[in-house]
DNA sequence: GGCCCCATACCGTCCGGTCGGTCTTAACGT
DNA sequence: ACGTTAAGACCGACCGGACGGTATGGGGCC
């Protein structure tokens, strides 16, 4: 029924079963970024990647894990990312824009993740939930450390607390899927560039 | 079978029937804000309110119009304050910071209604879907004209356009139900006060 | 011949929405 | 003062279908 390519049989012989798999997760994603998760059917994903449902259930053990999925690639990704900056050289300030220019590009550059994370992260159940939450928090608080550097040498002020600080720029970025248009007039890197002169400018003793 | 207390014939002689449906609009959000729109059946909104699915379906046309009803009245209230705000008096840097905080404190005194908002506007079929975006695009501009003021008499730099400091500003308000918890540290107007310097500084010229 | 990988057919459940009916209340004619 | 009628408010049983998940089996590679 369905044309299939024959792919090169080393990705088969590597035993991780790499092209339907990924495919799963892939056209998951941007379906639920399309369509939200509820109002994309296990049926529809099969159908986008080509198989059945016998395969994604191969892979997969239920709907909700690819969900998890999709959570957890872009936070292991992004916080590594941020952990590199943070041990980086440079002052605080130096440090603290590329941690924010960081955020919104690789945000942008994984618009579908982003626009599921924040639309269906109280659909998985409460545990899978709280485990995300424990990653997030260790994004947040490295973030945090960087604003506290600062504010400790005195570039920053300090009339807000820096939790606060934190959560209104991670909260603005997270929200960037809900105007951001890829093709659109501005570049990632543009929209980086302003998001930090916003966050910087505020936070300028 | 359900106790019912007998209410002031007024209500009913006013013909608008006001105590069903209204407890019905407001359990459905507080549900929708607890479970998700797609994980909160039809059965558990009139369980809730006391009522049968006769009951709902008398007063709203579809499950979809109860969540379209949440938005409206959201979007209507906020917009209507900050016409209020916008066309008062004051140098444009304080409207901009009444703006600023009002819209932290409307959010968060409505604050089942913002989750609703943010998690669920995608579950809407695509004419609502335009419609609440364009009410929302009314909000935006508002705001935005605001800003364009202050740069204009030079208040505020221009290194930013004003059209992404309004989508800054406005996405870090709206995921703030994604932290904030009442009854927590911090009231709804320290929010707004540190969100607003937030704001503001980054703006100063 | 054993083991992955995946197709096919199928199941039980739940859910949004419908529809005929009942009860209360208001209006009206006489 | 009283019966009649009409209408709004609400009940609750029911339907069609979609959806997540499973059980079984076949086919290709070692």
């Amino acid at each position: 029924m369905a044309v299939r390519q024959k792919e090169s049989a080393g990705a088969a012989r590597a035993g991780a079963a790499r092209p339907v798999k990924e495919r799963l997760l892939r056209v998951a994603t941007r379906l639920f970024a399309r369509n939200g998760f509820e109002g994309t059917s296990v049926q529809d994903i099969v159908d986008a990647a080509g198989v059945t449902k016998g395969a994604m259930y191969h892979y997969y053990g239920s709907k909700d894990d690819l969900l998890y999925e999709v959570y957890h690639q872009l936070l292991t990704m992004q916080t590594t990312r941020l952990n590199e900056i943070v041990k980086g050289s440079g002052t605080p300030e130096e440090r603290l824009r590329a941690a924010a220019i960081d955020v919104v590009v690789s945000s942008l550059d994984n618009l579908d993740d982003m626009i599921v994370f924040f639309r269906s992260l109280h659909m998985l159940p409460e545990d899978r939930q709280t485990a995300i939450r424990a990653e997030r928090r260790v994004y947040h608080d490295q973030f945090k450390a960087l604003v506290e550097e600062g504010m400790a040498d005195g570039t920053f002020h300090t009339e807000v607390p820096a939790d606060i600080v934190v959560h209104f720029y991670l909260s603005a970025v997270n929200q960037i899927g809900a105007w951001f248009r890829p093709g659109g007039p501005l570049t990632p890197a543009q929209v980086g560039e302003e998001y930090s002169k916003l966050l910087l400018g505020g936070l300028q003793a």
